[in-house]
Parts: structure tokens; C-alpha cells; sequence
DNA sequence: ATATATTTTCAATAATTATTGAAAATATAA
DNA sequence: TTATATTTTCAATAATTATTGAAAATATAT
């Protein structure tokens, strides 16, 4: 396979993989992009590489950048921005799970504090089954919360190394 | 606060949620209405708690049946189908990875096999960057992959227990 | 200062995805 | 068997979300 056909595979099926998760084909498709270029990008250079309109290249930079996966870059001497993304896979893994988790989990942990103090008798098997399934989502998810935040501060040879060796 | 209205919420919330993780509102509705709800219900009783025609209903059970998180119900002497969701959310969480791993995961890596095999000579920055940021994916993947299936393996207790242990 | 390049915004439009509701199919009862 | 209840399908429609493109804002150069 050639490589300008390999790359089209790679941002289109990114792209698909994104809508899976939440986030717009279009923005995955320039991380996309991003990831496999070599050297830094414009606006421009986007724009006529996926065949999308200038707003629509802008906005998505844009939220790229708030997303922590895309940065900025000033080469001296020209004018246009270049856009460039963080090539360390590891580190772009936990920059989503940070994001998600602040956006997310974290919120979701509080309304199901508020929840679980809902008024009523535990012998009605009604209430008894909500403040259950409330209380067992939230145990869950507050170690989940604090497994993702050992794996945010840790090398990429934490998940890659001992894991398995420790739960084979 | 109410268990009306704590019920509301958490069906509401559960919906937005699921948008963020490419699941429709609705399919996450009736999942969130039948996890706190104590007893099996029918699409009609499903129709009227959440207002919502009776298609979207059926095709929406259907699914879920599909992600294998709600199962049908025969109750002897009623000639209606019943249905109920999976309360152990520990069980819930290994489905949901297990489908997702299964759908989304594993194509992934397979198209990943092929692209690394881009032609071209990798002394060239530009097949390099490429075949070194596949290359990565597929190993964090990789990774990720095997760590899942010890997942889905394992018991809860894994999770909550040992894992914080070894890794605080 | 003015001119030009570049980025950003956002109302209008297009594309996609979800939902309805009624007809068809299926299942159970009489 | 026929009648009735229940489930399923799917074309039409509604709602949502993404995209465009041109105007406005901003930045840099002359």
C-alpha cells in the first residue's frame, strides 16, 4: 500500500473510531492528520488535505487545542499559524482520560452523591433498588476515578510493563 | 428530594452521559429506567415513563437486548413481554467493554496491521512519522486489548481491592 | 496612517441521526 | 378456524448536529 492511500485509511477510519466516542468526525480526522504528519501544518494545508471548509477547519483546531491534543506552533519568519499534535501516544491517551474524566466522571459523581439521599423508606423495594443501583454506580465509579488518576501521573511502562505481569 | 424526581434525573443524566459515549439518549433512557426500576417492565410501561412512541421503544429494547444488558422476562399468565436490566453494574461495566472491544477495538487493530506495511523507504520523515505513530497506537492498543480481557475476566473485587494496593 | 494577510465568528444550509405512527407480521386466545 | 393482542418494521418526518462561506475582527507589513 502506498502511503498517501495508508494515510487516507488512517484519518478516515480515525474519524469513525471518533464518532464512536463522542467526538465529531471532523475533529478526530485533523488529530488524525496531526498524528501522522511529520512536520507542522496550517490552517491552509488542512483545509486542502481533508476537503473542509476554512470555519470548519477553524472551529475544530480550536477545540483540539482545548482538548489539550493540538498545539500552536510559531515558525519564525511566517506569517500563518502551524498547528502541530503531540506525537507520544501515551501522553495523548492521558490527556483524554483527564479531560473525560474532569468533564464526565466528575460531575456524574456528584449528582449521584445528591441522589443517594433521596427521601423515603428502604423498605419500599422501590426506593431500595434506586439508592442500590445509585450507591453501587457510585463505588464503582469513584475507584474508577481514583484508578484513572494513578494511570494519569504514571509512565506509559506502568500500563505497557507490570500490569500483566501482575494479573496474568 | 423526591424519589419522583430523583428517578428524573438520574434517567436524564444517564442519557446525556451516554451521548458522550456514542450511545443514543433513548437506548441510555430505558437502560437507566430499567437499572432502578425494581421490578420487570413492558414496553408499555417503558413508552409511558419516558414518553416515547412505541418504535423507538421496541427498536431501542432491541439494541439493548443486542449489548446483552437488559433481558427479556416471561412472566407465567401475562401475555405481555417483559423486560429487565442487569443490576450488578460491575457485570454491566465487563459487557459494555466487552462489546465495545469487540466492535471497535479489534477492527482497529487489525487495520493498523495492514497500514504499518506502508511501502516506501522509511529514511523518508514522512513514512517514518507515519509508521512510527501507527506503530505506537498498535502497541498501546495491543496493550490495552490484553488488559481488558484480564478485565473482563476477573471479579469485582479486582478492581476495587487490589489494584489501588499495588499502584497508590 | 493604509493595505494586506490571516483568523474568527456565526447565520444559513446541509447532512446526519432519531423518532413517530401506522401497517404488516407474529403470537396467543376463543 | 377467526378474532384479538402484541411485536416488529420502516417510510415519512422531526430534531439534532455538522458544515459552509462570507463578513467581521484581528494581526502584521508597508
Amino acid at each position: 500500500m502506498k502511503l498517501t492511500e495508508a494515510k487516507q485509511q488512517f484519518i478516515s477510519s480515525w474519524g469513525a473510531f471518533g464518532t464512536h466516542w463522542g467526538i465529531n468526525r471532523t475533529m478526530a480526522q485533523i488529530h488524525a492528520l496531526l498524528l501522522i504528519s511529520a512536520d507542522p501544518m496550517t490552517q491552509d494545508d488542512i483545509m486542502e488535505e481533508l476537503n473542509i471548509s476554512r470555519g470548519n477547519t477553524n472551529m475544530n483546531i480550536r477545540e483540539l487545542i482545548n482538548w489539550g491534543l493540538v498545539e500552536r506552533v510559531l515558525l519564525t519568519g511566517e506569517r500563518k499559524e502551524y498547528f502541530t499534535a503531540e506525537k507520544d501516544i501515551w501522553k495523548v491517551v492521558k490527556q483524554i482520560v483527564k479531560e473525560r474524566k474532569k468533564r464526565e466522571l466528575e460531575p456524574m459523581l456528584q449528582l449521584l452523591d445528591k441522589l443517594e439521599e433521596v427521601e423515603g423508606d428502604k423498605r419500599d423495594k422501590n426506593v431500595k433498588t434506586f439508592v442500590d443501583t445509585v450507591s453501587s454506580i457510585k463505588k464503582l465509579g469513584r475507584q474508577a476515578d481514583k484508578t484513572l488518576d494513578t494511570m494519569i501521573k504514571a509512565e506509559e511502562s506502568w500500563f505497557i510493563g507490570s500490569l500483566m505481569k501482575i494479573f496474568k
